[in-house]
DNA sequence: ACAAAAGTGTTCCCCTTACACCCATGA
DNA sequence: TCATGGGTGTAAGGGGAACACTTTTGT
């Protein structure tokens, strides 16, 4: 097919990751410090070009393999950036798009070969770009759908015990919850099932192991902890 | 400065709008059957390229100028669209956006110009590209938005009753709402005031006009109809 | 007098929140 | 025996939803 566009202006066009991570009971966020201009030297978002054979979201997607080596986490858009300035190079919009992932299934090659680093999110350098718009967006977002959509249960293993996800809860959502409240909206939650398995690791009197199930989910989604 | 990202590829970036009218009561959508490829004779939303000289907000107010002739009317961003086929012609990444006007403040002859016709939203015909679901979510956006912040003033002279602004509301979100407990919720809004002036159009018996006080709003906005 | 819209309070229910003690076990 | 985390129920308050009648006035 013939480009019946020709006329119009082509574009930059970017993604943005804002990828948070849970560091040992810790919220953080990756970061790269720019060895490259514009922005030289400053703290940036993980960036990249959205190419001509993928979309906007395999091209977050990408960079997100690329730098944690983590695949099949499921992003969430955030939204474009569409300043003529917001890039000091040249013009570039820029989609940002936003997950959660546990820090310690992370690549920490691909990490340093990308100068990327966990930083604690209440220690966030000066950024460059419009990346802190973008990360009070997507923190927005984060504390928001955390607590309403299963994405807990990407971060703890198979079997967790409510304790567990309380305390992740918690850290994400950066306040302390009420254990007989929390245990309360758990049991009203159709798709967190009690295994009858005692966990013995985690504390002298043992805990039951509860897992999600994707399937009772799917029929029944009500979740709200 | 020089090029620095001239390695990678650019795209064609489009805005969509997705303009809600008020006409008379119904809630209507203005759409335009295309007359060129692709997609020709096909329904579709307002759309238009992203120039070099304008951020993707001021290209989607120049197109909701073009097509309505109003002005400065706040737009949402509803997202950035980007698979690849999206648009079968050429590649083309969107950006849509949302807002909600009145109708009979509309310019009809730009609309003709565009071959641009307000549609009932309960009687969309068929539409081209990924439209629909652009629709879909500015439709659940302004649903949501409506009733918390006050767009409603948009689309009422400056000077309302009571009875206006709750027709307006049952309008855009397709429900009845109860009279005395919608009173009582804007009696606790702050910015809605009585203005002690009754209107004796609207009814034989007259009806205290209100307004929407801007001031007022910005240092109180609770809003909650 | 009557039609047509304006205006006005109370009750009930549910959901959220606050709150404190016993249990089982390993060291 | 004691320290540690696991587990449990109830009461009070606030917010939202349901609900019906009186008022005013133009025709």
């Amino acid at each position: 097919m013939s480009d019946c566009y020709s006329k119009y202006p082509k574009h930059y066009v970017a993604v943005d990751c804002i990828i948070f991570g849970l560091n040992h009971g810790e919220l953080s966020l990756l970061l790269a410090q720019r060895t490259i201009d514009p922005e030289r030297g400053k703290w940036s978002l993980m960036g990249g070009f959205v190419g001509e054979d993928e979309s906007v979201y395999s091209a977050a997607q990408r960079v997100l393999t690329e730098l944690t080596g983590l695949e099949n986490i499921p992003m969430e858009q955030v939204g474009a950036f569409g300043e003529i300035d917001r890039d000091p190079g040249q013009r570039v919009i820029s989609v940002a798009y936003c997950t959660l992932v546990n820090v310690d299934q992370t690549d920490s090659e691909a990490l340093k070969a990308h100068h990327a680093l966990w930083v604690p999110l209440k220690q966030l350098p000066e950024l460059g770009f419009d990346h802190p718009l973008m990360i009070a967006s997507a923190y927005r977002w984060l504390q928001k759908k955390f607590m309403t959509e299963p994405i807990a249960f990407r971060l703890l293993p198979e079997s967790f015990t409510l304790s567990q996800l309380q305390i992740l809860c918690q850290t994400v959502i950066d306040e302390e919850i009420d254990k007989r409240n929390f245990r309360k909206r758990v049991a009203e939650i159709p798709s967190i099932v009690p295994t009858g398995i005692i966990d013995k690791k985690s504390s002298r009197r043992g805990a039951q192991l509860f897992r999600f199930c994707e399937k009772t989910y799917q029929n029944n989604p009500k979740f709200k902890l």
